[in-house]
DNA sequence: CTGTTAGCGCATTCAA
DNA sequence: TTGAATGCGCTAACAG
């Protein structure tokens, strides 16, 4: 058996109490007494059962899920993990509030950061408006020992202690690495569809695009950024707009949300020739677009995956454990309409194991 | 408070020891009290709490492990991911035990199943060889109540549990897909390069590949397979004679392991003519050369995912719990050269929080 | 400053 | 066939 607490009491020759008071960093302890206690911590080598502790402890979680309002499919997947989560929350002991804030929005997401911290949970996450204003709101969760993650999308400079997201920078090069090598020697330039350059999640991957593009492809010209707002209307004009102006597109990148506006357009268009199409997160419309071949290639981000990270990362922060960083490295997945995964067209039974 | 055994017991009107035989389905009740307790669990809406039952039985989970042995980079990455997770067994309450056996290895195998099955663990995992022999060995398993799940190569008929590893036919399909495209037009034949056929893995890439490429791309010859037994000094020399054979090759498939002998074969090629290649797994190697642009593609599943993932699965089977099956699915991770992961040239430092 | 004691939710003796 | 009592490893009152 490994060792537990009434080793360490034994060892050290004191009480359970006092050792208790040692793991936990309580005061109240004569340093000489708390040197004895460690000194037989390390001896024994003893592991503490946090199983066993948040028993004791009727240990729950309380934590807060901000992210944007709206239409945005992706954000709505990412709503229905967080639900997923909650119905688990009497295995998982959290207690999780779900807030939404109107997207882009950055003092709405500073109030709602400063009434999340009012209520004190035990963490939250966030997807994030790179500001200043809200860095600052980010700031005050950590001044007050309450640990933030940024989910999605990172702040550019501030005190979160965790970013759960994909490594948008890489994305676009992949992006751009992809489209180049698709597109080899046909001609023609490339048109980028963003969301809204006050995320950093686009810059990151317009940016990682561009570069990838100049670096390895030159000679492709990308045409200026078109900016949707993750509007499916806007987009769609925005980028019917650049087939009239541009009638010899070979390709687009869209990389933020508002893809029913984006496929919309690919079907109007009465052209013949292809362009080679690549979007992010794989949602209803994004995958029937990528069997049709309207889209070639799709980039995503696993929300499941983000929300369980989420949760467990913040776990670990309230408990002042160390994270598998390995396990919590969210995956860049690319799909083509060879490599989909099991067909969610139709939603998913009610209660079903999701 | 969510509702305990103490509620379930003052429900029912009995005592504690009474509703813990009905909850774990032992002997010794009579029908009528059974059913009074299993309508008061129903009524108050009883969860049990797994961690708490773990420490009451002080719960440890021994599992056994078997894998190939030799030097393929893969299943020493996996052997890695092994003794990574047995690091972590007093936290995890488990107890690994970890056998290998000779590759391809049909008796070798059966006989290490069979041992490990005197042994009564809790679970296993095996790395499988798709034989009837085998199948029969893991059908013993399940006769004697051991859940058993495949991992990274599943057999094609058998009573395992679960399989943790990627949808192969999928994988052979990307690949396939990527290749038809990045050639685009440029003319030439491609040429798979396989391990064996005797692992069902490999035989469901093949398929997928083949599959794709007749389907999307016609008029791309497939030359015969090359069988390398996942040797690289095989490989090398099967890849050179095709170069020789076959001077006009304009893409190589590698869907087995080997791969240090095909890189080796691109090195000493002498010609401009590029090829596209594509491979499995990412190793030291393969990702030296997706760097050098060697490889343009690497095809990949995450070792320390399987391993989590096989655990997690192993433990729910043993305790009779359901699966997250959404976070049970490997992933084919599909990386260029410009979305590599963090740098692991050099090997993590010992006793990091990989 | 330190120790004693009683749980947390569940499983498991041992009696009845 | 049923129940009372004890303990898993840890925390948290409350005394001393």
């Amino acid at each position: 058996m490994r060792p537990t607490v009434h080793d360490i009491a034994a060892a050290a020759g004191v009480s359970l109490a006092t050792v208790d008071r040692v793991l936990n960093l309580r005061p109240g302890v004569r340093s000489a007494t708390r040197e004895k206690v460690e000194q037989a911590i390390e001896r024994i080598g003893y592991i503490r059962d946090v199983a066993a502790a948040n028993l004791a402890k009727s240990r729950v979680y309380p934590f807060t899920f901000i992210l944007p309002s709206g239409d945005n499919s992706f954000m709505r997947g990412l709503e229905t993990e967080i639900r997923a989560a909650m119905r688990r929350s009497a295995v998982e002991r959290t207690a999780i509030s779900l807030v939404t804030v109107p997207p882009f929005d950055v003092e709405a997401l500073e109030r709602a950061l400063d009434d999340a911290r009012a209520t004190r949970p035990a963490g939250l996450a966030v997807v994030a408006v790179d500001s200043p204003i809200v860095a600052a709101a980010v700031g005050r969760l950590h001044r007050d020992g309450i640990p933030a993650i940024t989910l999605v999308s990172d702040l550019s400079v501030s005190t979160r202690d965790h970013f759960a997201g994909i490594d948008n920078s890489a994305a676009g090069r992949t992006a751009g690495s992809l489209m180049g090598r698709f597109l080899g020697t046909r001609p023609g330039p490339v048109v980028v569809l963003a969301g809204s350059m006050l995320v950093r999640d686009h810059r990151d991957r317009l940016a990682g695009f561009r570069a990838v593009l100049e670096a390895d492809f030159p000679g492709r010209t990308i045409l200026p950024v078109l900016e949707g707002h993750d509007d499916p209307a806007e987009a769609e004009r925005l980028v019917t707009g650049a087939f009239v102006g541009h009638p010899d597109i070979a390709g687009i990148y869209s990389l933020g949300a508002g893809n029913r506006g984006l496929i919309a357009a690919l079907k109007m268009r009465r052209t013949e020739a292809p362009v080679c199409v690549i979007a992010h997160e794989l949602t209803a419309h994004t995958r029937s677009a990528l069997k049709d071949g309207l889209i070639d290639a799709v980039l995503n981000q696993d929300a499941g995956h983000e929300v369980r990270s989420a949760i467990r990362v913040l776990k670990a922060k309230a408990d002042g454990q160390a994270v598998l960083s390995a396990q919590e490295r969210i995956r860049i997945d690319i799909f083509l309409k060879d490599n989909l995964p099991f067909d969610d067209a139709a939603p998913a039974p009610e209660g079903d194991d999701i």
